[in-house]
DNA sequence: TACGGGCGGGG
DNA sequence: GTGTACGCCCGTA
């Protein structure tokens, strides 16, 4: 019989001398089934000068000690296969199982032969030479087996194939615990699970909330469910799981700390979390090892949201923290819920019937992590199916292994054989190495009218397509056309024939564009959100190709290709900047990929004209942009020094919103006033109201002697980054945490510490106050001129020509006065 | 300035 | 699991 199927888990068992892998899969009916498939694991090796024959008399004799059974070569056949650009013939070597590959590859090396794809995981070698994809639609000949291994019904499959790469709606589980804690301190071994939350949706799409806890209390909602203790909350725990029977499992940071936090308890309590669908236990780390590991439960797909967003989405975010609260108020608009979790101890020992807003809290955290799931699933799902690999895997990879795998996948169709992965030797070469970046024109200082700014397109992918490079095609002999690299006369990529990588790469830029045109043709809502996630997916991985070639770890690691990449890139940038110049433009700035002109007796017109000139001579892919044309511009000097800082400037939009690059005003370690007065200073220059901007920095300045700034405003935060105790330099922060230590209060390290300073003598450190300890007018003005307002404005004035005591003159008078 | 150690997320 | 993260920040030599 037939069946179709989408897997979304993977895994594999030896049976009888037979290595089988299980597929866990949903039906279109909404069930699941495990559907089982033989695969033979093999790698590759190369003969070079070794005598063929006795190879074979070796591999047919070959059998090493080893678990379950001694590895084996079980048959062999001569293929060809290329790598780096070399056609030639390999050793196709079948083992008996997948942990025999490594034991005989490492035997038939020492004999000097050097083995291929030796170390690729088993379900990725399955998946990748069936070009099977993961979460979408395939199809099954084959029959149900009666049979009590697994708890879903097990398909035994004759035959495979992808029916399409369609995928289908997901059942998924958000989990969240809640722990004893004292002192924020974190002992899995002593402290007891108190809740724990789910959130989900059933078929009618109803939402289906819980939350089981074992405090006897009058719980109001009906979510809440009381069990007798920890063991039996243990047991609700499993309960819940397998009634809910999902397929996927999400929770955040759940790798590191619910799933091994709930092991380390089960473990304690001598229960058995068998919620593998084959009864096999939860997989999590444990003994205060919470960085390591992964938490897999067979047959249910863990997704740890966390990993996904700070390893591949969290490049998109604004957040420089990935706590849930700040992702998922990024993400979804949604905070969490504001409760004293520092409390939750000791209303648990002494006020229980306070503990329902900690239900309330722990349920919402299930919510928003159901929710940050759901909303990326579609682009995890894309992801996976572009590079081939489990779900599970992919979101728990960098971007260098993510592009890495698709290269492996693609290598499929191109008959190419995989490079090893560095050793530890060569990994700390490469470490050594470096290479010279992009080019950055030195800016002068200085405010500028009219300027346009025009910038590379996807500068590095295109430089890498359109000049073939590649670590095939480096230097290769013989050669008829050779490209040679500017700056490095000895580096040159030929161009007789397309390579693998760069080839690779260009599929990737063209299936994108191609989407991209299929975006702006559909209509359909649902059509254009799966598009646009297939887009970012390529763009990710097209994005990484460069940062890949020079990546220590890459299989296809080539610093050749990645300098040489650089090396286009700073002679593109500077021949664009020259030829502007010819053209009468006045070069402003550039950085890598950008060039700013300023107008000066040109026009808009003119500058798209010049654009199209440059782009006429510009190789294949490659293509100059019209970022757009700003009134203004600001660009200011490095502090102290003549020359123009870099990365530093600010433009004016024609809607009068400003692009504000590199200026400090950001940062944490800075008050509010600091930051405004920054925003508001550059927008009246770019505005050409110079003088309006000294009035109104003389005003503020005015304003904060008098005492008549708000305190929010003067809040200076920084960052407790270890135990008290081991500070040696007593910053004010560190001295403000004291003080609150003594007031009662456990500080840790990651709790910013929020003062401000007030008048007085003394070193700076004395005068922090605890915002809220601060009277009115008790604030110190001069500390914040000298340290924060004049910082912030002065490099902006000096532009302008103004020295600090133009600006502050009749202002720091008074403020030297309270100095001495 | 180089190097080593520790952290992130979580309660 | 055909295994052993990684890049950044801080403090010290």
């Amino acid at each position: 019989m037939k069946i179709t199927f989408y897997p979304y888990d993977f895994d594999y068992k030896l049976k009888n001398g037979k290595v089988l892998v299980y597929l866990y899969s949903k039906l279109n009916d909404g069930t699941k089934v495990c559907v089982v498939e033989q695969h033979q694991p093999f790698f590759f090796a190369d003969l070079k000068n070794f005598d063929k024959t006795e190879f074979i008399q070796r591999l047919q004799t070959l059998s090493l000690a080893s678990q379950p059974e001694p590895a084996k070569v079980i048959s062999f056949e001569e293929i060809e296969k290329e790598l780096i650009g070399e056609k030639k013939r390999f050793f196709k070597i079948y083992a008996n199982y997948p942990k025999a590959v490594p034991i005989l590859a490492k035997e038939i090396q020492s004999w000097g032969i050097e083995c291929y794809e030796k170390d690729v995981l088993f379900i990725h070698r399955y998946l990748r030479d069936k070009f099977f994809l993961p979460m979408t639609e395939i199809e099954a000949e084959g029959q149900y087996l009666p049979d009590s291994e697994l708890c879903v019904p097990k398909f035994i499959a004759s035959s495979l194939r992808q029916k399409s790469p369609h995928t289908t709606s997901w059942k998924i589980l958000a989990i969240d615990i809640e722990t004893y804690s004292l002192h924020k301190e974190i002992d899995f071994k002593n402290n007891p699970i108190l809740m724990v939350a789910f959130y989900g949706l059933n078929e009618q799409n109803e939402e289906v909330r819980k939350v089981i806890t074992w405090k006897k209390f009058p719980a109001n909602e009906k979510y809440i469910e009381i069990v007798e203790n920890e063991k039996e909350l243990l047991l609700a725990v499993k309960k819940t799981i397998q009634e809910y029977s999902p397929e996927i499992i999400t929770g955040y940071f759940s790798d590191g700390f619910d799933f091994p936090y709930l092991k380390a308890r089960a473990h304690h309590h001598k229960v058995t979390l068998d919620l593998g669908l084959d009864h096999s236990e939860l997989i999590a780390g444990t003994q205060g090892d919470f960085r390591e590991g992964e938490a897999k439960i067979k047959g249910i797909l863990h997704i740890d949201i966390l990993k996904f967003i700070k390893y591949i989405f969290g490049k998109n975010l604004k957040t420089d923290s990935y706590s849930l609260d700040n992702v998922a108020s990024e993400l979804l608009g949604h905070q969490k819920h504001i409760v004293d979790l520092d409390s939750l101890a000791a209303v648990w020992d002494r006020k229980p019937e306070l503990l329902e807003p900690f239900c309330a809290y722990n349920l919402h955290d299930a919510r928003l992590t159901y929710k940050l799931c759901d909303k990326l699933l579609f682009d995890i799902i894309e992801f996976c199916k572009i590079v081939g690999l489990p779900l599970f895997d992919v979101i728990r990879m960098r971007f260098s292994r993510l592009v890495e795998s698709y290269i492996m996948k693609r290598a499929m169709d191109h008959n190419v054989l995989a490079p090893n992965k560095p050793g530890d030797d060569e990994v700390d070469r490469r470490m050594e190495e470096s290479i010279q970046g992009g080019f950055v024109y030195q800016p002068t200082p200085g405010l500028y009218k009219d300027l346009v700014v025009f910038d590379f397109r996807s500068l590095y992918p295109t430089i890498i397509v359109s000049h073939n490079i590649g670590p095939e095609s480096f230097r290769r002999e013989p050669c008829l056309q050779k490209k040679s690299v500017p700056e490095k006369e000895e580096y040159w990529f030929c161009q007789d024939q397309r390579y693998f990588l760069p080839l690779v790469l260009e599929e990737l830029i063209n299936r994108r564009a191609e989407i991209k045109k299929e975006i702006k043709k559909t209509a359909s809502e649902q059509e254009k959100k799966l598009l646009e996630a297939r887009s970012y997916a390529l763009k990710i991985l097209a994005n990484s190709f460069y940062g890949y070639l020079g990546f220590f770890g890459a299989r296809w690691y080539s610093l050749e290709c990645a300098a040489s990449t650089t090396a286009f890139a700073r002679y593109y940038i500077k021949r664009t900047i020259q030829k502007g110049e010819e053209k009468g433009f006045k070069v402003v700035y550039g950085d890598t990929d950008s060039c700013f002109f300023q107008l000066e007796s040109k026009n808009v017109e003119e500058a798209l004209n010049f654009l199209k000139e440059i782009n006429a001579e510009l190789p294949g892919q490659m293509e100059l942009e019209f970022e757009g044309y700003f009134p203004r511009g600001i660009f200011v000097s490095i502090k102290g020094r003549e020359q123009g800082a870099k990365k530093k400037y600010a433009l004016l939009r024609e809607n009068s919103t400003m692009k504000v690059t590199g200026f400090e005003a950001v940062r944490r370690n800075w008050s509010l006033l600091a930051k405004e007065v920054q925003q508001e200073v550059l927008r009246l220059i770019l505005l050409d109201k110079k003088e309006d901007a000294v009035i109104y920095v003389r005003t503020l300045v005015k304003d904060l002697k008098q005492g008549k700034i708000p305190l929010f405003k003067l809040v200076l935060k920084t960052q407790i980054t270890r135990e008290l105790s081991q500070y040696n330099a007593v910053n004010p922060h560190v001295l403000i945490a004291r003080q609150r230590v003594q007031k009662g209060e456990r500080i840790a390290p990651g709790t910013i510490i929020e003062y401000v300073l007030v008048k007085g003598s003394g070193l700076i450190r004395e005068r922090a106050k605890i915002p809220s300890d601060v009277k009115e007018g008790e604030y110190d003005p001069s500390y914040y001129l000298y340290h924060q307002i004049i910082p912030a404005v002065s490099s902006i004035f000096s532009v302008l020509g103004y020295k600090e005591d133009e600006i502050f003159s009749d202002t720091t008078q008074i403020g030297l006065g309270k100095f001495f």
